[in-house]
DNA sequence: TATGAATGAGTCTTCATTCAT
DNA sequence: CATGAATGAAGACTCATTCAT
C-alpha cells in the first residue's frame, strides 16, 4: 500500500537514478583532471550515456561539478553532526570529527582529490565550500564553549580553538593523499586528537 | 662608485626585469582566475606587453606558471627558515613559523590564492609544492625534537607537531584571506603559538 | 535489389561521404595554395562544413593531406596497373601507360598540382608518393624486359627505360598543365610513345 | 679618378656580398624545410647576422626565395648553354644538356630539392621556373632541327624531342638525389644521351 | 649600417553546447 | 527520452616584419 506524502512517481525516480550516475562519473573525472581539463564526453562514457544526454539533467558543466559538490559535502555534512552528536564526552567529540573527516576521506578519496585540486575556478562554489564546513566546526565550537564553561578544559576561544582542529584533520587528510603517512587511519586520528587534548587541558 | 666583479650587462638587467614583470603580470592573472582560465593574452596585457613578447621570455604558460610558483616559493622558503634561525627560544621559533607565514600571506595574497587555488593540473609542481614547506618544518621538527628531549617540552613526534603548527597556519591564512578574521595578524598568530605551546606543555 | 552481407549501415555510409567531401575540398584547396597555406577553415568552407566538424573525421591537416594522396594515389595506381596488363602488345604497353597518365592528369588537375606543388614538408609521404609510380613501372619495365629478351626490341636496361617512360610522360602533363601543349591528349601521348619505340627499336 | 664605365663602389661590393651571404644560407635553409618552414631568423643565424639585417637587403621572405632562384637559375642557364655551344656534334649537345644538368644537380644539391620541394607558393615564380629551362632547350631544339634537316637525325618534332631530354635529365636527376642510383653521373647521363639519340636515329 | 626586442595577425586544435533524428 | 553529429568560440603558440637604439 502507497501512503501518501511527497511521493516520487517513476519518471523522478529514473531522473534522480540518472543524475546520481552522471554525479558519479563527473566526480571520478574531476578527480582524475580538475575541472577544466575533464571533458563533458569523458563524464558521459564515464556514466555509459551519450554526450547530449548529459544536458536532459544538467544544464551546463558547471551545473555538474556544484551538484558533485553539493552532493558529497551534504553527505560529509551530515555524518559529521551525526557522529559528534553521537559521542558523549568532549573529546570524544573531537576525536569524532577528525575520525569521521579522516574516514571520509578514505572513502571518497575522489572527492577530496578534487576539493584539493580545483577549489578555484567556481567563485559560487568558495562559500559553499566554508559552508559545509562551518556546520561541523560550529557544533564542535559548541561543545568545546560548553566545556571551557564546565571547567573540564581550561578557557579558550572555542571558535578558533574548533577551526583548529578542522585544519590539523585536514592536514592529516592531505599527508595521506599524498601517501606521507604510514600510520592507520585510526593512530592518525588519535594522536590528533591528544595534541588537541592536550593543548585544551587544563593548566595548573 | 662601480665595483668590478660579475657585472650584469644592461642586456640582462632588461631581460631579468621583463621576466619578473611577467611573474608579476601572471602571478596576478593565476590568482584571478587560476591556471587554465587565465590566459596568456590576459598577462601580456596585465604586463603591459604584446603576447608574442610573453614567448620571447617563456617557452609556454605552465612555464610562467612555474617560474611563479618557484619565484614565490624560494622566497617564502628563506624567509621562514631566516626568522626561525634567527629565533632563540623554543616558542619563539613556533610563532616565527607561523607568523613569518602569515606575514607572507598577507604581502603576496596572490600567491597564497594560487597555492589554495589551483595545486593541481601541473604534475609537476605537485611535488615543489610539498618541497617548499618541507625544508621550514623540518627545521623546526628539528627544534622541537630538541626541546623535547631537553624537557623543555613533553615528548612528542616532533615531525608530526611541526606539521601541525604548518597546518594551523594555513588554516588561519585561509580564513583572513576569506576575511573569515577580524584579528590583526599578531593576535592570530600569537593565539596559534599559544595553542601549540599548550599542547607541549610539559604535563604535571 | 539488395542481396544481404557486409552492409553498411547509414552511420557508415554517411561518414563514408563525409570524409570524401572533406577529401574532394583538401584537394581542392591545397591544389590551390599548397599545405601549409590552405586553412583548415578554408577546407571546412569548401566543403560546406563548419571547421570543427572536419575534426570529427580527421585528427590533424596532415591526416587530411595523407587521405587525399592515399585516396589519389590508389585510383591511380589500380588504373594504370590495369591499362597496362589490358595491352596486348609491349608497345600498347607502352602507350597505355603514357595514356592514362596524361587522362588521369586531365581527370585531376587537382591533385597533379599538389603532387607538382608539395613534394616535400612532409617526409611521411615521400616514400609513398615514390611508391605508387613505383609499382606501375615495375610492370612496365617487366614487359620491357620480356620483350627485350624475346628480340622484339634491342637488348636495354628495362628498368631505367620504364622509368624513362615516366619521366616523358610527367613532363608532358606538366605542360599541358601549364598549358604549354596544343596537341590533343591523344597526340601527346602517341608522339611518346613513338619516341620511346624508336628507341628501343632494334637496330640494325 | 674614377674611370668610366660600370664601376662598383665600395658600398655596392659589400652590399652585394651581404645579398650573397643571405642568398646562400636562404638556400640551404630553404633546401631544409621548405619556404614555408625555413624561418627568416634561421636564414639570419645562417648567414652570420641578425634577422633585422636581412630585412636591409631584402623586402621580404619571398624576394629572398626569388633572389635564390633568380641566381641559380641563372647560372645554370649560362652554363647549360656554353656547354651546348661548345659541343661540336649534335650527339655531344645532347650528353652535354644531360651532363650539365646531372652535374649541377650535383654540385647544387640544395638548389634542386628546393625545386624538387616547393615549386607551388609563389605563382610568381612559376613562369621564371619554366623560363630558366626554355632557352637551354631552346637552344637544343634548334640544333636538333638542324640535324634533322640535315638528314644527321630522322624528322622529328625538334622541340618536342628536346623536351624529352629534359625531362629524361630531371627524372634521373631527381632518382639521384634520393639515391635511387648506383650509377655513376656519366654513366647515366651517357645511357640516357644513347637512349635519345637511338631514338633520333635515321630509320632505315 | 646593424641589431634584436617587440609586435600582433594568423593557425591549428579543443570542447561545451545545441539540435535534428 | 536518448543520441551523437555539428557547431563555432576561444586559446596557445609562431613568425614575418618593424623600429628604436
Amino acid at each position: 500500500m502507497e501512503v501518501c506524502g511527497p511521493m516520487k512517481t517513476k519518471q523522478q525516480v529514473v531522473s534522480e537514478f540518472r543524475r546520481t550516475e552522471i554525479v558519479d562519473a563527473a566526480r571520478t573525472a574531476f578527480a582524475r583532471k580538475g575541472f577544466t581539463l575533464a571533458t563533458i564526453d569523458e563524464i558521459a562514457k564515464e556514466a555509459g550515456i551519450a554526450k547530449g544526454t548529459v544536458y536532459l539533467y544538467f544544464r551546463s558543466k558547471t551545473e555538474i561539478y556544484k551538484a558533485v559538490l553539493d552532493h558529497d559535502m551534504r553527505g560529509m555534512k551530515k555524518s559529521t553532526l551525526d557522529r559528534i552528536d553521537a559521542a558523549a564526552s568532549l573529546r570524544d567529540k573531537i576525536l569524532a570529527f577528525i575520525l569521521t573527516r579522516l574516514e571520509n576521506a578514505e572513502d571518497k578519496k575522489e572527492f577530496f582529490r578534487i576539493m584539493d585540486t580545483e577549489r578555484g575556478n567556481l567563485s559560487v562554489t568558495r562559500s559553499q565550500f566554508r559552508d559545509w564546513l562551518r556546520e561541523p566546526v560550529s557544533r564542535l565550537a559548541a561543545a568545546i564553549g560548553e566545556g571551557s564553561r564546565h571547567g573540564e578544559i581550561r578557557e579558550v576561544d572555542a571558535e578558533r580553538a574548533a577551526w583548529i582542529v578542522a585544519d590539523i584533520a585536514r592536514g592529516a587528510i592531505q599527508r595521506r593523499l599524498l601517501g606521507h603517512s604510514d600510520a592507520t587511519l585510526n593512530e592518525d586520528a588519535e594522536f590528533l586528537a591528544s595534541f588537541v587534548w592536550a593543548a585544551l587541558a587544563v593548566r595548573r
